[in-house]
Parts: C-alpha cells; structure tokens; sequence
DNA sequence: CCGTATCCTCATCGATACTG
DNA sequence: CAGTATCGATGAGGATACGG
C-alpha cells in the first residue's frame, strides 16, 4: 500500500488520476480550506480557530486538524506547564506549498462566475471553434 | 443569488475563498474528473463513456453529464435520425480551461505521496526552518 | 481550555428494475 | 442505446453532553 495517509473514500484511480485525487481529497470536504485560510495568518489555539472557522464544532475541528496534521500540512504544540494546557496550531511551511494550487483554483473559480453569469459570449466562442 | 449553478453543498464562504469552493465543488465528488478525463481523449457516446469510466452506473452518468453540462464544461449532441437515438457528449473547450488546475493538483498530489513516503527529509527542513 | 463520546440527520452513491 | 424510478446502504457532518 504505497499511500496510507488519506483514507480512500474514492474509488482506485490509475495513473496520474491517483494524484489529482489524493489532492483533491486532501482539500476537499466542508472545513480544510477554511482552517488552512485560517492559519494562513499565523498560529491560532484552538478555541481561537474555532471563532475564525466561523459554524465549525470543536468535534469536527479536531478531526480536521488530525487529519491534517498527519499529512504534515500543520504542526500541534502542546504547552503542558499552564493550566489549562494551551495548543497552538502552526500551518508548517509544507503547508504553504498548498498557496499555488489554491491559487489555482481561486482564479479559475473566479472567472467561472463571471463566465456563468455571461453564457453567450462563451457560446459564441464555441460555436466559432465548433 | 450570484451563482445559481452548482448546489451549495457547503457553507457559504467569503471573499476569495468562495470562488475556491466553487472548483473544488465542481471537480468534487467520486466521478466528476474521470468523466472529464474520459472525454479529454475526444467526443464519447454514453455507453462508450460508461466503460470508459470504470464502475459508474448509467444513473451516475447521467447525473454527473447533466451537472458538467449546465456548467458548460461540455456539451450533448443528440443525432436523432438513427435508431436507436445516439447520444454524443463532447469536452467543451471552455472544460480544457481546467486542465491547468487539475494539473496543480496533479503536480502537488505526485510530489505529496513521495513526501510522505520520506517523512524525513521534510521534519529536517521543518526543523531548520522554525 | 481542549478535546472525546454518543446519537442523529441527511446527502451521496449503489443496485435493480424499468421505459422510449 | 440512453436513460429514469425506486429502494437501500453508507458516511460525512451536526447537536449535545461529558471528561482531562
């Protein structure tokens, strides 16, 4: 089993599909993004993520951060000499390297809306490249 | 209502990440991109698509044509003169403006799997790093 | 504060049978 | 061939209560 991290919720892909699924995978679902965005800005604990990842529960937010902290995208700091214990959570620099791909995403998402929202000039340009 | 085409699956999300959601939503789910890469060989019938894509039933397909379609990722033609009907669903150039996003995914997704598989190397950098 | 445990709802997807 | 209709399983995600 060469990929052990992601569960495969996805049927078996071959080839470079596999790859595209795993990253898709890995951003997919309702909250990674908005927790990678939210620790984009520097460490948060945990109570003060939840505040930024505004509707999320602490069960979920958990789960999320395990996760993602599993695929090395963010590191878990236990400070255990305060009472309560106090957890920072760190997007690692491997994290980052997410930036670009998201970025791609965010500017093809961007021009889809508008591209939605004036169908004909794109119709026109199909009908011309037939 | 700004972008009335793809179900809101997932919470509401603001500014910039709202357009994110949208491609990570159109490409979501367990079908969406072997279609699309199943079509990106050229124009497909729906049976010829439905081997093409391993596993898929007919109501899936159908579904999930239906959803590329509307967002004009692709379109159908239907020749209706013959018997029975064919039904032909083409990869609208306007769907090859995602290649260089699955691309992304596809690069950071490749080089994801070996940077697991060598755990090491990234916890020294990360460690180097701060 | 930082979670976990339990129960619940609902969307997604699969299997099967059926129609034009 | 190209779908649609119906039923059922599965799992993501929410609500709430509780523990360290």
């Amino acid at each position: 089993m060469p990929f052990p991290v992601h569960p495969p919720t996805h049927a078996e892909c071959t080839g470079a599909m596999r790859s595209v699924r795993d990253a898709l995978d890995l951003l997919g679902g309702k909250w990674k993004l908005p927790i990678i965005v939210g620790l984009s800005n520097g460490p948060q604990r945990f109570k003060q993520l939840q505040r930024e990842v505004v509707g999320i529960t602490a069960k979920m937010l958990s789960k999320e951060l395990k996760e993602l902290e599993i695929n090395g995208l963010l590191t878990r700091h236990v400070q255990a000499d305060t009472v309560p214990v106090a957890v920072t959570y760190t997007l690692a620099s491997y994290g980052k390297t997410l930036f670009p791909v998201i970025e791609a995403l965010h500017q093809w998402g961007q021009q889809h809306r508008t591209h939605i929202m004036h169908p004909g000039a794109a119709a026109m340009l199909e009908e011309a490249a037939g």
